[in-house]
DNA sequence: TAGGCAATTGCGGTATACAATATCCCGAAT
DNA sequence: ATTCGGGATATTGTATACCGCAATTGCCTA
């Protein structure tokens, strides 16, 4: 990583944390990994100190786990608390779909049609990384949509660990961007019809229909030992 | 602070984090209100390593807000801000409410039972802390019985918050503990009946029911300056 | 040869020293 | 008298050095 990329952010700490939960939610690191500060000290030339705060700052969120006196490591996720999680976060996503049923205006209405259209148009391209990420940004639209700060910033959160989830188990394995793609047409066209309870029950399934795919990659997961 | 708090944590940085975390939960600093590191380290007698570790957890957790260069402070709530985490609460209470009804087995009835009455006899003998701390194990209880940790844990840092907002505007005012404890039992009733529509929304109310007060405290807040 | 004990080494935990930036106060000029 | 500017000071941000626990390895003994 090249100086340039921390000028973004204000810190080295903050830019240190970045690089950092991107490394995580990008999969490069294995399930019970340990996270050695020598080793992030040499990969990013910063010293222990903004490395050991931006690694508490992970801990808070719950990407990493401390262990006292053997320090941090990738948490092993198991069965339950990946579908405990699903379960949660489709509670949430549904939340949020009922609650931008009232709270969406037409200009949010719009932003939300071109990013469908044109994650339509990527996935005739088949430019499929491109319709991932406008499939996770669907969903930043209608947590938007929903008016609730909190909320938006809990299911960021949420999707964050659940892409982990996803990458530790798929590896390389994609979405079904098609039937995605479809759902979120289905759970927008609740939203702009103001039909509250189909919005949250059609982002609930959307949400809980990933998780056996997840589930069935958990099998294949071999975390890393280094006891 | 003695040493001997400390003990029960398994690093100086853990127990710095609870120290600080605990003086902001029961209101010991004013919103807007700068915590200075050198402050810190004299009140605690930790360095300041420790204590920025703390705070960057604090942070993390939305208790603190870091302005660069600036430090570290007790944010500043808006009306809308807690209105929006009252209603996210209420949703995620009514889930667990909802989740414990299928999920709870007898003897966590039985345990929640206990607690409730044990509530009630310290309300008859005028024990206020008690009952409140009480109370507050109720919705701890119903949040174990739901069966999801990660729930469990959103919900009890989501609580800290909440308790947060009710402290800073009461400052010492006391809940209103005898209809808090009667739509206890209500919400008990319903999980025990294996009502779960009823659970989630007698929790909901529950905790709705409370924020009017919350925000009519909240105008009487003179947050600090300290720019 | 196997098991246990001790010494060494590596790692995390803490403190301190140094650098950079923001803030505050005081004086001067308009 | 008020405002603007510059310097002093306080505070945050980062790096480094030190301390202590714990795990591992090797040696000694049974």
């Amino acid at each position: 990583m090249t100086e340039s990329q921390y000028l973004q952010f204000s810190s080295v700490t903050e830019g240190t944390y970045h690089y950092i939960r991107n490394l995580i939610l990008t999969g490069h690191f294995m399930p019970g990994q340990r996270l050695r500060e020598r080793e992030l000290t040499e990969m990013t030339g910063v010293s222990r100190t903004p490395i050991r705060e931006a690694l508490r700052m992970l801990e808070q969120e719950q990407l990493l786990i401390l262990e006292s006196r053997k320090g941090f490591r990738i948490p092993i996720p198991t069965a339950k608390e990946i579908t405990d999680f699903y379960e949660l976060r489709a509670e949430l996503e549904g939340f949020a779909a009922a609650k931008a049923t009232h709270k969406s205006d037409a200009a949010r209405l719009i932003e939300i049609t071109e990013a469908l259209n044109t994650a339509e148009e990527s996935l005739n391209n088949e430019e499929l990384s491109q319709v991932i990420s406008l499939n996770n940004r669907f969903h930043d639209l209608v947590a938007i949509a929903s008016d609730n700060e909190s909320l938006g910033d809990m299911l960021s959160k949420l999707r964050a660990k659940v892409n982990l989830f996803r990458t530790l188990s798929w590896s390389g394995r994609r979405e079904r961007p098609i039937e995605t793609l479809r759902q979120h047409h289905l759970i927008f066209k609740a939203i702009k019809t103001r039909n509250e309870a189909l919005a949250r029950s059609r982002a609930m399934d959307h949400v809980m229909d990933s998780l056996p795919l997840v589930l069935e990659g958990l099998k294949s997961i071999h975390p890393v030992g280094e006891e």
